[in-house]
DNA sequence: AATGAATGAGAGTTCATTCAT
DNA sequence: CATGAATGAACTCTCATTCAT
């Protein structure tokens, strides 16, 4: 029991070594830019397991954006607070941390939602993940008392995506918290 | 004397054809998922002539970003104005005006944005391209008497490149008017 | 013992299992389109413990073809009758018998046929196969006292063969039983 | 013209002979077992270019295919004449020769035949060829006055299928003209 | 005895680039 | 000036075989 236990970590272990190391690449090379091969030097294994673990290149990206969806989830939930102020304070401050530990996470989600005609499941991905953060927004800023609700929401969201662009571009030069404090007055009380 | 004229334009026509076949190319398919030879056949002439006009794929490339500097360059001295309330009002028109008159323009300066590594020709073009409009931005701003110049062009300059993005993922149903309405209210008195 | 003995027969029988299971499969998809980890599903067992059983894939076939010879030595034995026309008789009937219960068996033999060359124990079985009914077929027509018994008897084996070939095309539009009965009566009396 | 013609026919010609290098390496090893690699290499030319002459590999086995019906076709109005005696002797005659001469065309045949279920092409030139060989043989035998013409076509048809069969397993010891005589003896006065 | 993770060679295919014409 | 035949490297993916467990 313990051997296939820890057997079956490895293997779980070895397979997520295999989507980071696809993560990383594909948010820095883009996903056509990127080789299996490199992908599987990359995670220290040879070519054909890359095989074993998933089924093609197409479905490693689509089990990276599975990941994402559900490590999304989980954070939202535990972002969550019965005060709106608070919830949508640590909303935007999650976003930024997001961009200063994982970077290459928001890169990569960018970058698919610009080649949004790829591949189906990327495209419904991008508007799923649209409209959950447009609607979170809204009704957040709409209970915080915000006028025009809507409109600011939109806003709100396009500039949290801009600002991930340009941290992406001009990079540690960027004031991430300075930013963000900017950000939170603006709209958080 | 003039045939030769004439010919030099011929070529320069040419060359633009090829450049604008890859334009539209890369931004709808990326730039690894184009071949030359689709390029070639977008412009109407054959794979070897491309290689008479541009040195390689990554050169057309190059040209495009060149192109796309250029353009720019005349496009804000066009827009120029002394009065720095209509100046704004124009940059940021012109900023909505090219998202439904160029999409695919825009679409390929923010990708190649994402993948600002590949290139160290994309990373300049890149920091340029953001450090150019932040600076004038932020100027404007200033002009205009709003206060936290810095912060708010930061704040700007994200605004419309999260539009862009947003565009991109929702296509026709996005609101670019009353978007674009909205953020002159906010910024243009 | 008592143990050793049945471990034995439980081996020999694993052993048939996946030797069958190869069997259908090189029948039905041919040698190089069929995989050992397809053969080893069908045999209920996992890759590796195939190569326990058989040295590689080509050992394999001939280990099949050697279970062919081996059946056919039994199946000849079987048929055999003093009486040569009862002996004719049971020969043909059943080769057609086996094109109706085995057709997989037929079709792979006579596919092996064809591709001689690509390893030498398919030449030797086929040569082999052959020239025992070959030698048969002119023997017995030469005691029911047939004239030209060596040219009928190419003419027999070779229509035979071709009715196997036209039997694999039409499938069972083929009137097999009819076909059997036309040759009975010409070369049985 | 001249040299586009020359040119032309350059082209043609290196088609020819991908196409027949192909041939003869499917009628030696299989459809499976042979690599484009291998053609390729056989032809004289790079892995590459097979694929500017032909689509896939599978493409390669279709033109073969569409090769033999016409070359058929051709050498089936070459062999007709009024008398059906002189049409039969042509065709049986022709059937050997063939043997002798394109041991591969007919190799390559009677191995598609069997592996009929892989695509459709092969299933529906095996059956067309089944067919169009047995009508007009009972038409034939019909004319000559041979009496049950049908039964008599289908073991003639069967007959000499398994005459290449045979050739091919022992070569050149098959005693291919005096078995030609012997049919033609049997079959036309 | 039995598994299946792991490898590496090679499969079919595409494509940037060159070059004879 | 212009073509596209030709190459070779690299691509995604498969598979026979091995081996630690």
């Amino acid at each position: 029991m313990e051997t296939a236990t820890r057997e079956k970590d490895f293997k779980i272990q070895k397979r997520k070594r295999i989507l980071f190391s696809a993560l990383e690449l594909f948010a820095t090379q883009g996903y056509d830019g990127t080789s299996v091969s490199q992908i599987a030097k990359a995670a220290g294994i040879s070519k054909g397991l890359t095989y074993v673990y998933f089924e093609s290149k197409e479905d490693l990206l689509l089990q990276i954006i599975n990941y994402f969806k559900a490590e999304e989830e989980i954070r939202l939930a535990s972002l969550y607070d019965d005060d709106p102020n608070i919830f949508l304070k640590r909303l935007i401050h999650d976003f930024f941390n997001r961009i200063r530990e994982r970077p290459e996470h928001i890169k990569l989600v960018t970058s698919l939602m610009l080649q949004v005609s790829k591949y189906k499941f990327i495209q419904e991905m991008a508007i799923d993940k649209y409209l959950t953060y447009f609607q979170l927004m809204q009704e957040l800023l709409d209970k915080v008392g915000f006028p025009d609700s809507r409109r600011e929401a939109k806003l709100l969201t396009a500039m949290l995506d801009g600002v991930a662009i340009q941290f992406n571009v001009v990079g540690e030069d960027y004031p991430l918290t300075e930013t963000e404090k900017y950000i939170l007055t603006k709209y958080v009380s």
